[in-house]
DNA sequence: TATTGACCTGGAGTGCGCTCCAGGACGTAC
DNA sequence: GTACGTCCTGGAGCGCACTCCAGGTCAATA
């Protein structure tokens, strides 16, 4: 698959998908006689999980020490597993920070509704 | 209040302060005889607003135009109220987004228990 | 065969949101 | 009255995560 069909199905940007190559949490893609990149269907699954990383707020740093540990094979797995559980708890907490946010705002949004033509002070 | 007080009580850095009243996310503060920024009470209740606004991921450029409304007085507060609702909607949509990505994360998490000396593609 | 369009590389530029710095002023403690 | 800590300003610098650009190569198409 070349790069422009790649970029669609993966999500990401052309130059991201260079980036990514260029900072190593692609692998070093295969290339064509013309030098050009010519991605697998393995490669898109890896494309999407990093994406999936990215969605969940995980850093890029963080998404690069994975692709480390991924691309030193089955050692590393513990590892990994150990990564996806830390930053699951992350996420669970977010939510519930969310959640608290949340009913902040829908605090204040019944404030601003009370003294729709009141005074006081709103922020 | 002087400033290394309002940075603590307020949560935010004293270079942030300055930073904010830059470019206008917190209003001009008051100065004593020596030119030195001198908070008071109400500082510090619309300093923590915007910091909730921050932690609920809204950017910089909205929390600029939520202030500017501010500035403008009472006319403003149905269109700070829509502002509001608007940005409790976005916060919803990524509780659910991250529900979802909470889940994948679990089958992955599982894949790589059931997985932990077998062979197979984990990401 | 000439042109077009997609691709390549290395490096510069961008927007966000601060954070740090130099050089200077003030006010309190000794 | 001088030393010290805290403050001031304008401006530079930084980390993140891309995004864009110049200058060049290559393959297919007219």
């Amino acid at each position: 698959m070349k790069i422009s069909d790649f970029s669609i199905r993966s999500g990401l940007s052309i130059d991201t998908l260079r980036y990514y190559e260029r900072i190593g949490l692609l692998p070093r893609t295969a290339r064509d006689g013309g030098g050009r990149r010519s991605y697998g269907a393995d490669d898109l699954a890896w494309a999407r999980f990093l994406g999936k990383l990215q969605a969940m707020d995980m850093p890029i740093r963080e998404r690069l020490a994975y692709s480390r540990l991924r691309s030193e094979g089955d050692a590393t797995l513990g590892a990994r597993r150990a990564m996806l559980e830390a930053h699951r708890a992350a996420l669970v907490a977010r939510q519930d920070e969310l959640h608290g946010l949340i009913a902040a705002l829908d605090g204040k949004i019944t404030h601003y509704r009370d003294r729709a033509t009141q005074s006081g002070d709103s922020q």
